[in-house]
DNA sequence: TTGCTCCTCACGTCACGTGAGGTGGC
DNA sequence: TTGCTCCTCACGTCACGTGAGGTGGC
């Protein structure tokens, strides 16, 4: 009953050093339809030519393609232009994937570290994000301290007010100046500002404008009264062990248990617009440098 | 109604950067129950104070924990140890997966510049496998040709007949002089071995021994008398440029039709048993080497 | 009759995303 | 009444792994 030119799946499944119920997939999939199929059992038997086509299947799923991918590969009536795409993608989704990994590895390094200190888990934890960019509207002026920044909320709260739009309990602090020391007194460039929903008219020193989006490091305080010196000396700590750099003006944004303004903020997250330094991943990367 | 020292799931998602349905699920899951939850309408309240509790989970989470990792991290009746084991355990875990993400990252650019030439999928294609280790019956010893090792594997097959064992229709060639000249005339020290289920005596010529398992980079020929020497070329030429060594005699697996030894092989594996060049590695990954 | 290999469902994995269909307070 | 925010199922994702329960040929 048995074809000796062809195998059982079993057999096959074993010289090809994968599972029947991969095989099963496959079938089911319509990657690899068995060579002939007992309509009495059921039963799939394979060619061996058949091997072949199985390692071009599992040689890309190694390479990380899905098996839609894969399907759409090895459908021969691909361009080879087509072909080439593909394969950059993946090649740039697999770099990114790489930085993403170094990052964690020295994240994860950094706490090692820190536990051979302190025996507790870090105390600010810092996370990396990707943000959005988003239409605010802010007042920016010159101030002796941040303190100080109530008046330019009550003017951005008074003009949203004129606008229709009910009173928030989350505004921004951007702080355009990091060192604050200029010429024998000290003073900060500071805009506040708060996120609208829709676009709005310039108004006196009102400024609508975009806060750009991008990647973040940042750090969440809850509570009052808590003094934010020391997150921002981690935050630069750590960018400077992750192997970034600030590349824009920090941010604090500040949420209010109501919209009232007299309390301080409950909530405080200090975020630092960053981006790699260069030449440490150019160093590790060879094939990176390569495409324009 | 609004108890105003508690947010809406709504505001503590927008707060926290994550979405409502991350939130049912980690409430779901045990991970962040939200402080109140009103009995009524079933609406879920949340403490700015846990927002720090969400951040430690999200950065954990970003680290490459698993919930079920991150809530066993957060029950803080955790040792120190324990804590520091699971850090280190999910490092190297990480460096793994950065050298498998190197790797396939290399392949991919030896076929984009392939694809650059040739305009086709590349011929030969060359997987990584692990393996494991494996137990067998073989016979060694040193033969003019490759192709004159009939005899060694009539032997071998006459001691599993007489052990009982029936005959398979795959063997494997040890090729443990790479190099084929020795002092004058051609010469191939070559061992000729089947895979056995349990363990055997030896007997005369016939030694049992274990295979090593571990990496090894392969590629698989079907059809009869196709000439190897082109997959031994481009193997070489493979781990040479991902930056891989040679580390063991190479292995040939030979599969037949039928237990009919006449027969040429229909299917043959070439597998080179290799490790990554220790250098190139070192270069990548500073932290690697802090460990003993 | 016992083993052996194979079969077809069906459910689990992991961390959510995405509707469907419904409710409570302004 | 209309919106809005929220609710609870339930199903989908991705590439299989793992039984459960059953069959055909030696």
């Amino acid at each position: 009953m048995r074809d000796p030119s062809l195998l059982q799946i079993g057999e096959f499944a074993h010289l090809g050093h994968v599972s029947i119920a991969t095989l099963h997939h496959y079938d089911a999939y319509g990657l690899l339809k068995p060579a002939a199929l007992d309509p009495q059992t059921g039963y799939r038997s394979y060619a061996l030519a058949q091997l072949s086509q199985l390692n071009r299947i599992l040689t890309l799923r190694d390479l990380g393609f899905s098996l839609d991918e894969i399907a759409r590969l090895l459908h021969s009536d691909l361009a080879p232009d087509h072909l080439r795409t593909m394969l950059l993608r993946k090649q740039r989704a697999l770099e990114e994937a790489l930085l993403a990994d170094e990052l964690r590895l020295r994240q994860l390094a950094t706490w090692v570290h820190h536990l051979e200190d302190e025996e507790t888990m870090p105390a600010p934890t810092i996370r990396l994000q990707q943000v959005e960019s988003m239409l605010i509207a802010g007042v920016r002026e010159h101030l002796p301290h941040l303190r100080e920044h109530g008046r330019l909320l009550t003017a951005v709260e008074a003009y949203l007010r004129q606008h229709g739009i009910p009173p928030s309990h989350t505004e921004v602090l951007i702080l355009h100046s990091p060192h604050m020391v200029s010429d024998g007194h000290i003073s900060i460039d500071l805009e506040v500002a708060m996120p609208l929903a829709r676009m709005l008219p310039d108004q006196e020193a009102i400024h609508i404008r975009t806060l750009p989006g991008g990647l973040l490091a940042s750090t969440v305080h809850t509570g009052v009264g808590i003094a934010l010196g020391r997150a921002y000396q981690a935050l630069h700590q750590w960018i400077d062990m992750q192997g970034y750099t600030l590349i824009g003006p920090v941010r604090q944004w500040q949420a209010h248990q109501s919209a009232g303004r007299e309390l301080e903020p409950v909530v405080t997250e200090v975020q630092f617009p960053i981006a790699h330094r260069q030449a440490a991943t150019r160093l590790c990367h060879p094939f990176q440098g390569k495409r324009g």
